[in-house]
Formats: C-alpha cells, sequence, structure tokens
DNA sequence: AATTAATTAGTAGCAGGTCTTAAAATGAGC
DNA sequence: GCTCATTTTAAGACCTGCTACTAATTAATT
C-alpha cells in the first residue's frame, strides 16, 4: 500500500478499526506501511484506546449485546404513533432475519414487527396479545424494507382491535388483524 | 472467606470464572485468600488461559454470536419430529424474552415458537408460513418452559394446515393454526 | 533558508501475565 | 517427636502491547 495522506491513512484507521479492534498498532503500522509511533499518534488524535481496551468493551458487550438484539421492546423503528389510533414501523430486512438457503424474511419476524407495533400504540401501562390472524401474501427478501401500518379499530373495554398492514413499496406482504389487551399493573405483578 | 481444599478452591475457581472471565490473578487471590502464585498454579492445572485470552475469547464470539441467536431457524428445542405430522418443541422463557417492566414474555417470541415449529415439520425444501390464527391464553412469565406441540390437520396440495398448541404444565397457553406453504425451489430462486 | 507539520526513534515505566527454580509451610503417617 | 509428600509462597528473568515523554529527522510550505 503507498503512502496515503494523514487524514486519508486517519480515515482509513477508524474503518480498519472498526472492523477488526483486534489489530495491533504493529499489525497497523505494516498496513499504512509508517512507524509504530504514527499510529500511536494517529490513535491518540482520534481518541481511540489500545488494542486490549477494544477487546475489553467488545467481550463486555457481548453479554448484554446478546440481550439487547433479543429484547427489543419494539421491532423495527416507530416512526409514527397516535396512542390508541395507529402508528407506523420500519424494519429493514437483513442478514440476520433471513433464511439461510432461501434469503426469505422468517414469518415470525415480520410477525413481530406487527405485533409489537400493534402492542405499542396502546396507550396503557402494560398490553399484551390476546389474539392474532395473519395472512402473508408473499414472501420478503433480504433487503426489502418492511412499512407496517397499524391502525386501532375498535376499543371494547380493555380489549383493543388492532388492524396491521405491512407494505413493501406499496405492495402489501402481510395483514393482521390482533386483539390487544390493555394490563393493570396490578394484574400483572402476580406470580406466574 | 476462610481457606478451602485446593480441590474445593480449584471448582470455586472454575465457576468464577465462568461467571466473571475478567478477573484478574490478584482479585482472584484476594478472594480466595491465597497468594498469587496459587492461583497461577491452579490455572495452570485447569488449563484455564489468562485474563486477556479469556476476553479475547468472549469477544471474538460477540461478533458472530449476535448473528446466531437471531438468525436461528428454530426457535426453542425440537424434541421431537413426525415430517408432514408433527413435533413438539421446548422453549425455556428467559429474561431475554421478556418485558422489562413486566417480566412477562412477549407475545412474538410465543408466535415464533410455534410458527418455527410448524414450518419444521413440513416435508419440503422449504416451507412459508401463509396464514395464522393464534390466541394467547394466558400471559407467560420468566423462567416458565413452554411446550409447544403441533399436529399436521390437513394437506392440500403444497398447502399444509398446522395446529400448534403451547403448555405450561399442561396449561394450555396458546393455540395456533398455521397455513404453510411448501415451495419449489424454482420459485424460491427468483429475484426479489 | 526558515518555519511548520508530520513522522520516526528512543527511553522509562506499567499491567498482567509466563516460565523456572527454590524455599517455606502444612498435613499425614508412623 | 520426626519424616516425607503435598501444597503454598517467593523471587527473578522475560514477554507483549501498550502509555508518556523527549528528541531527532524528514517532508511540505511559505
Amino acid at each position: 500500500m503507498k503512502r496515503l495522506t494523514k487524514a486519508e491513512r486517519q480515515e482509513n484507521l477508524k474503518e480498519r478499526l472498526d472492523e477488526d479492534p483486534f489489530l495491533i498498532d504493529r499489525e497497523l503500522a505494516e498496513l499504512f506501511n509508517v512507524s509504530i509511533q504514527t499510529i500511536r499518534l494517529d490513535r491518540l488524535e482520534l481518541g481511540i484506546p489500545e488494542v486490549r481496551e477494544r477487546i475489553k468493551s467488545v467481550a463486555r458487550q457481548a453479554s448484554s449485546k446478546v440481550k439487547s438484539v433479543q429484547s427489543e421492546e419494539i421491532i423495527g423503528e416507530l416512526i409514527d404513533i397516535q396512542l390508541n389510533d395507529g402508528g407506523i414501523s420500519i424494519l429493514e430486512s437483513t442478514e440476520e432475519l433471513v433464511l439461510e438457503k432461501s434469503k426469505i424474511v422468517r414469518g415470525h419476524h415480520i410477525f413481530a414487527q406487527a405485533n409489537s407495533l400493534a402492542v405499542a400504540i396502546i396507550d396503557a401501562d402494560a398490553a399484551l396479545t390476546g389474539s392474532a390472524e395473519v395472512r402473508y401474501n408473499r414472501p420478503v427478501y433480504v433487503g426489502e424494507r418492511l412499512v407496517a401500518k397499524a391502525k386501532v379499530e375498535k376499543i371494547k373495554g380493555n380489549r383493543f382491535y388492532v388492524k396491521v398492514e405491512t407494505k413493501i413499496n406499496g405492495e402489501s406482504v402481510f395483514k393482521g388483524e390482533f386483539i390487544i389487551f390493555s394490563v393493570k399493573d396490578d394484574l400483572m405483578n402476580r406470580e406466574g
């Protein structure tokens, strides 16, 4: 690799370490064909910690990350919401959501987006899904952008009837009708 | 902490480091009230690497783990299966599956278990969920063991009608009826 | 040529080890 | 008590991958 300017090198450095935080200064020095001191200066200027600290922070997140990925309360990104009325969420279909062979998004992820949206728009301490009726209109592939739109159709006591339709570029790929219950705190704190 | 025997200490050491791989020898020495040398001997005998290596291996798994958790093709553990007939899967409800406040398992996880089971029992190159009708009978709390039982009710061409019931200690908590489509490979390889 | 910016070199020191050799301490058996 | 094996400490040299600092060298720029 030919010599880059300082600015280029530092940009590149950031990316490299983002991809692979295990790289030590010596390896980076060889990579950019500069001295180790230069790399250390770069890290200093960029506020990038040493390799052992980088690894530590990756490891620290490791335990909690498994949690945070799975335990997102809402699947997808809430972009609009009117409590007890409606809402919209967007989910990018990434590799993680997909069947390895066919690259088709597993159905339960589409359900999860719709279900968590339906729950989210309920104005209550907590809401639980009581039942759902869903239909998948066509398979969803990696990279497609799932836009779920929820609408509260009817409210009867603590029962909320919510319709969700998920579209890709305006094409309907999923429809669901959910019955959501709002739950009082005292009910929830009972021992399971 | 009073002095333990060598064997006790070593057992204990393994557990400790399993819980918290970040512990350095000095901390362990204080913990067990022995010298650092003793801890090092213990690690040597037990084949436990030094703290930096332990952290590294945690970090190394981190990147791949995020993927593997989410992209499991089957949610829960398949413990019995008869293709095109029925199957059983078990899912332990851990903290990761749960709403933070209420400690109730989010509905889409229960759906995911049932749905992936329904798909798994279909004898085909690939199977996709066409529609589902589900009912949640009662909230599921952390620690409860979800046993999902699927039964193929009817087959019509490439349409499979599958009923899934999920129970905890024999008590029904979830029922679902799924229509699953088996898919031919050429259909799946079309560009999305 | 003079000045400034960027790079390289060199030294001391640190954390958390390894590996080796050797000396104590402890416990069990007689 | 004494003896012997096990267990525990201790001490020293060396290692990696740094930090922190000082100083020298090498481009660029004016």
